[in-house]
DNA sequence: CCTCCCGTACGTACGCTGTACGTCTCGACA
DNA sequence: TGTCGAGACGTACAGCGTACGTACGGGAGG
């Protein structure tokens, strides 16, 4: 058994998110899964916050970004949303963790960081780039939850809503719309609404041009 | 002293969490408010996830959607989502409370059927309606997220990020563009994506009709 | 009026949590 | 060989959700 490090607690601390889920996690767990006293954690992570950002970290950095200069804009932050995206595919269950964890490391910024000089060098102003930049992180993030299944009123997938559950008298259009609401291609619904967004945008800088 | 009953156990659930947060929710510190003994809780409410959708339906509950049918449909679906952006203004601290938890209640289930209706009644298909649906969901809740501070990475706003926090060679556009990034009036930054939204899903069943 | 019964309030207790603190062991170096 | 520091670990404490047992108070039936 290799000594104890942070990194080993941190790979245990994903391992555990994803096949128990975020609340499973305490550091005991974590430590009887390393076969390691509690305390003995404590000498390489300051707390169990700590840990919780380091995991963030991790897995943020591990997405890749990677980014042709050279390609239309719309194609770069399309590139970038996806990128982002895979993160609910590599570590679906620990999703949550890492956007409603502030990182002001380097691997937290840096997706702001490509994003915004996107939209600068495709001629938005600061101010608009800013917003635009905000526009597309709550759209990415509000997929994200509803891919990983942590808004789950709005966004009834796994068989949660069936058409016989609903009052068709109260409620006429979930009952219609029942086998639409209950199947989601998050791929395809992602780039929908995506493309969208970008389509919209793309139209606002075009007319300003003008 | 009025008698122990489910309501003034949810009325205090919520002014608990927005008095000092959601982690500060324990069925002891909401028995202590109360003046009542921790057990006596149980009497009107299962346990402690059920108080926590008791309150996410009142809130929800409160949501004012006062809708004209007679409306044109973008104006109607503009009204929706900042009917729900209003939960962000009357219970910041509860919303993450809100979004998270799945109800099938009437409460949670009414505002999608009045999107869905209203989708419906513009013109759109089935499957269409629900794609668009999601688009506005997930725009909705990612914006009221970042409203919150419940995902603060990539929503630098009280002051998080300031221009002498960030090494001007690792990230130019973060420290040319620091005070719009910790600048930010929600309702303008919503409005601003709202109405993109709209524009492009107008473009959309323009293009589809002619 | 007396009695019984049931809903409500409450105390105790168990297993869990994060972590402060003290101790012990072991390898490196003077 | 003696010393010292770092890391592993045990114990302990306050707080958590809640299962269980108990006590009380008011309405229903005799």
């Amino acid at each position: 058994m290799p000594p104890l490090n942070r990194g080993r607690i941190v790979a245990a601390a994903i391992d555990l998110i994803e096949r128990e889920g975020a609340d499973a996690v305490s550091m005991r767990r974590i430590a009887a899964d390393l076969e390691v006293g509690v305390m003995s954690l404590y000498n390489h992570v300051p707390n169990k916050s700590a840990l919780l950002d380091a995991v963030s970290e991790t897995i943020l950095s591990e997405v890749e970004f990677t980014d042709d200069p050279a390609a239309p804009w719309t194609g770069r932050v399309r590139m970038q949303a996806r990128a982002f995206r895979q993160i609910a595919h590599t570590h679906p269950r620990s999703t949550m963790v890492v956007v409603s964890r502030q990182l002001k490391s380097a691997a937290g910024m840096l997706p702001v960081e490509r994003a915004l000089s996107t939209l600068r060098e495709a001629g938005f102003g600061e101010r608009e780039a800013v917003q635009i930049f905000r526009v597309f992180i709550a759209y990415v993030i509000g997929s994200l939850l509803r891919e990983v299944g942590v808004t789950p009123t709005f966004a009834p997938v796994h068989g949660a809503i069936r058409a016989d559950d609903v009052d068709p008298e109260l409620f006429p259009e979930i009952g219609a719309l029942a086998p639409h609401l209950s199947a989601c291609d998050h791929e395809a619904e992602f780039d929908f609404g995506l493309d969208l967004l970008i389509e919209a945008i793309a139209g606002r800088l075009a007319q300003r041009t003008t």
